[in-house]
DNA sequence: CGCGGCCTGTTACACAGTCTCACAAACGGT
DNA sequence: ACCGTTTGTGAGACTGTGTAACAGGCCGCG
C-alpha cells in the first residue's frame, strides 16, 4: 500500500467525488502545480510543520500517511484529519497554522510556496476556485466529524472511521473490504474523541460482532459491511432516547415561502 | 444587538482576524457583491435552505441570528455554526447541502446567486482568494470546535463557547463583558455536544462560581474573564490524567531538519 | 540464539462525568 | 389568566474513562 506507484495514481480518485473525503485535489491546474514542487521525504513521526510556524507551503502527499492535529498545553490531543496519498495538507492556514502535521509511516510529500500559489490564483480564477473546492472537500469533512464525535456513540465513530476509510480504498482502486491501518490506536483514539482503551474494546466489540476481523491489529476486514455502515449512520438497533425527544421541536420550524 | 445598524458594521471587524471566527465577510470585493444581492426576511424558526437542497445562493446574514446543523434520521443534530450579522452562510456546499440553515430570531438576509459568483470568481482571481480566505476562516472554527467537542469537559466547552461570544462582540465594537445569548439551551447543547441539562447545570456552576453571571437565562455577564478563558483554554485546576499519559509519545517525533 | 527492554495493543474493574427521566418553575404569547 | 415552551434541578443509570496488569511483536545486545 505505502509502496505502490505514485506517479499515475492521481487520475484514479480525483474526479468522481461528491465531497465525502477532505483535501483530494481533484484540480489539473492544482495538479500541474504540483508536479513541478519540490519533493521532501519524512521519516516516521516526523513533523511537515507545527502549530506556530508561518505558513510557508502547502503540501501534497504523494506516497506515505499523514495526519493533521491540535494539541492543548496538557497534552490532550485531537486529531483533526488523516491524510493519504493525492491529499492536501496545509491548504486552509492563514498566517500561521493552528495545528500540526506529523507523518505516520515513510513518507514522501510534494510542497509549493503559497506565495506563488496565492500570486497565480489571483491571475487564474479557476485555479482560485479550484482551491475553493479542495477548502469545500476539507471543511465538509471537518464537518462530518464534528457530528461524529459530538452525536455518535464509540461504536458509531469507529463505524464510521472504518466505513470512510473503506470508501476511500474504493475511489482508489484498492481493496475497499481489507485493508492496513496505517495509523497506532493512539491515533485513533484522539482522531475520534475517544481513549486508546475504548477503541480497543470497541474493536474488539465489533470482531465478536462478526461485523469485521483483525489481524495483528492493524490489517481490517470488513465482514459485514451493511451491519457496518447502519452503525456509522446511526441506523443501528440501539437507538438512543435523545432522538425522540429531539426530534419533536426540531420540525417544527417551516421553510420560508420563496 | 438585533437592531443594529447592518450597513456600517463591516468594516470592524473584518481586517484585524487571525482566523478565530468564521465566516466574516472580510472582502470588500465580496460585500460589493452582497450589497446588490436580493433581500430576503425570515421568522424564527424558519429555515434559510435544508439538507438535500440543491445549492442555488450564497447568503449573508444582515441582520438576525441563523445557525447551521446537521441531523440523523433518529433526529440526533448537531449544530455546526452559529451566523450573526456579517457571517456568510452556504460558502462551502458542493451540490447539494450537507446541511440545513435555520433562523433563530427575526433575521434579514442577502443572497446571491452561487453560480454567478462562481462566475465573478472565475474571472476575478482576487475574489477567489477572498472565498478562499472566507472558507479557510469557516475551516478554522470548524476545528476549533471538533477540538472542544472532542477533548474537553462540559465546563470547558460552555467556557469556550461563551470566550468565542464575547470576543466576536468585542470585535463588532459591543460589549465583550455582557451580551445576550440569541439561542435556546438546545441549540448550545447541540452546538457543544452535550444535553441541554448539563448545559444548564454548567450554566449554574459557573455562576456559583462566580465566573459568569446570568440574568433571565439569556443574558450573559462575565465577572472573571481569565477563569473563564483559562477553563476554555484548558488552564484548569482540573488536569486531567490524559495529559500527562499522552503527553509523552507526542513529543518524540522531531521536526525534519529542513 | 535467547534474553530483556520497549512499545503497542488488549482486557478487567472501579469510578466519574454525562445522560436519562421526572418534575417544578419561569417565561412568553394568545 | 391560560397554555405551551423553555429552563432548572434532583436521583439514578450508563457509557466511556482512568488505572493497572498483562500479552505480543520488535529490536539490540550479550
Amino acid at each position: 500500500m505505502l509502496a505502490t506507484a505514485l506517479v499515475t495514481h492521481d487520475e484514479d480518485h480525483s474526479t468522481h467525488d461528491t465531497g465525502r473525503l477532505p483535501r483530494q485535489a481533484s484540480a489539473d491546474a492544482l495538479d500541474a502545480r504540483f508536479r513541478i514542487g519540490h519533493v521532501e521525504m519524512f521519516e516516521p513521526k516526523e513533523h511537515i510543520y507545527r502549530e506556530g510556524d508561518a505558513v510557508t507551503n502547502i503540501y501534497m502527499v504523494e506516497a506515505g500517511n499523514a495526519f493533521i492535529y491540535r494539541t492543548l498545553a496538557d497534552g490532550r490531543r485531537q486529531v483533526i484529519d488523516f491524510a493519504y496519498p493525492g491529499d492536501l495538507i496545509g491548504l486552509g492556514a492563514i498566517g500561521e497554522h493552528a495545528d500540526s502535521a506529523q507523518v505516520t509511516t515513510r513518507t514522501r510529500v510534494r510542497s509549493i510556496p503559497m506565495g506563488s500559489l496565492r500570486q497565480a490564483a489571483r491571475a487564474d480564477g479557476q485555479l482560485g476556485l479550484k482551491l475553493c473546492e479542495a477548502l469545500s472537500r476539507e471543511l465538509l469533512a471537518s464537518r462530518e466529524l464534528l457530528f461524529t464525535i459530538g452525536r455518535c456513540t464509540a461504536s458509531e465513530r469507529l463505524a464510521s472511521f472504518l466505513i470512510t476509510l473503506s470508501r476511500r480504498n474504493e475511489r482508489c482502486g484498492q481493496d475497499p473490504m481489507e485493508f492496513v491501518l496505517p495509523m497506532t490506536r493512539y491515533d485513533i483514539a484522539d482522531f475520534l474523541g475517544l481513549t486508546i482503551e475504548t477503541v480497543s474494546r470497541t474493536f474488539t466489540k465489533l470482531r465478536r460482532d462478526g461485523i469485521i476481523d483483525l489481524a495483528q491489529s492493524v490489517i481490517v476486514t470488513i465482514l459485514d459491511h451493511e451491519k457496518l455502515s447502519d452503525l456509522a449512520e446511526g441506523r443501528s438497533e440501539e437507538v438512543r432516547c435523545v432522538a425522540t425527544r429531539l426530534a419533536d421541536s426540531l420540525h417544527h420550524g417551516r421553510m420560508k415561502a420563496a
